[in-house]
DNA sequence: GGGTAAGTTTACGTAAAGGGAAATCACATG
DNA sequence: CATGTGATTTCCCTTTACGTAAACTTACCC
């Protein structure tokens, strides 16, 4: 285990690069989802390569519309395993699976909303018609 | 104008009837939806017929998505003229025009974010495999 | 040693659409 | 009259993912 893990680099500079606030970041160690981070000895956080990338996987999966709560229940596995890409992917590859589904179910409930719209769009409109005709 | 509007009901069975809470009726009237409704002597809501229809568009407007926020936009034309389907239908089909628009727009990035799941899902699936064969 | 930029914690605020509880009031009936 | 049921107002609570401010300390530069 080397605890070097290459550069080391603060909150506000990766916060910036991953154009995100700094706020977010303490937010997702507040919440337990990164874990206490490294303190120099003032007390200001540094973030390594791992951390780094753990972050970024956060950021992939909640693009992808994963909640942070739904990660968080994936946290354990995380934290058990330093290895991200090793015991965490079968349990990631389940979520993933799940959430297409959602999404389907979102994609379909969005599409018979739009026949709703149209069809009640049409009944207004006819409705209209028939009182400037009469 | 006739002010004998049909008979009056109260608030308690109105709810039960359209299947929403007291809650909800006082809340629409609360943000302006409704405008103040009719009170007995002792300060108990009532509603007519048109307080009931009113409603009932709200609700199925709701049902098809649109925010009571933008609702409340249309409330003006609602207020200035007391029948609703004359000056109030094209403005409706114009909001419900809209709308379609913008679930179209959700539908088209559902269906992106679909697909990024689905290779985020085959690309760790794919490091998955690479790794157990190692 | 002074200035200031960036860090820290703590704690409250936000949007949406109401839910739920408390305390008081209205109305009908035995 | 007492009681029970339903209505009334008012206020805080909920969820999600942070924003924002206050008050303070650290880090860095000249």
């Amino acid at each position: 285990m080397t605890d070097d893990q290459g550069p080391l680099v603060q909150i506000g500079n990766l916060a910036k690069e991953l154009s995100i606030t700094t706020r977010t970041i303490r937010y997702y160690e507040e919440i337990g989802l990164m874990g206490p981070s490294k303190r120099s000895c003032g007390g200001v956080r540094s973030y390594n390569r791992d951390d780094v990338l753990r972050i970024k996987f956060i950021l992939k999966l909640k693009e992808l519309g994963i909640s942070l709560k739904e990660m968080l229940s994936l946290a354990d596995t995380f934290d058990t395993h330093n290895q991200i890409f090793d015991t965490i992917t079968p349990q990631v590859l389940e979520i993933l699976d799940q959430h297409v589904g959602k999404v389907d179910d979102k994609i379909a409930r969005l599409s018979s909303l739009r026949n709703d719209i149209v069809s009640y769009r049409k009944r207004i409109s006819d409705l209209l018609q028939n009182q400037s005709s009469e």
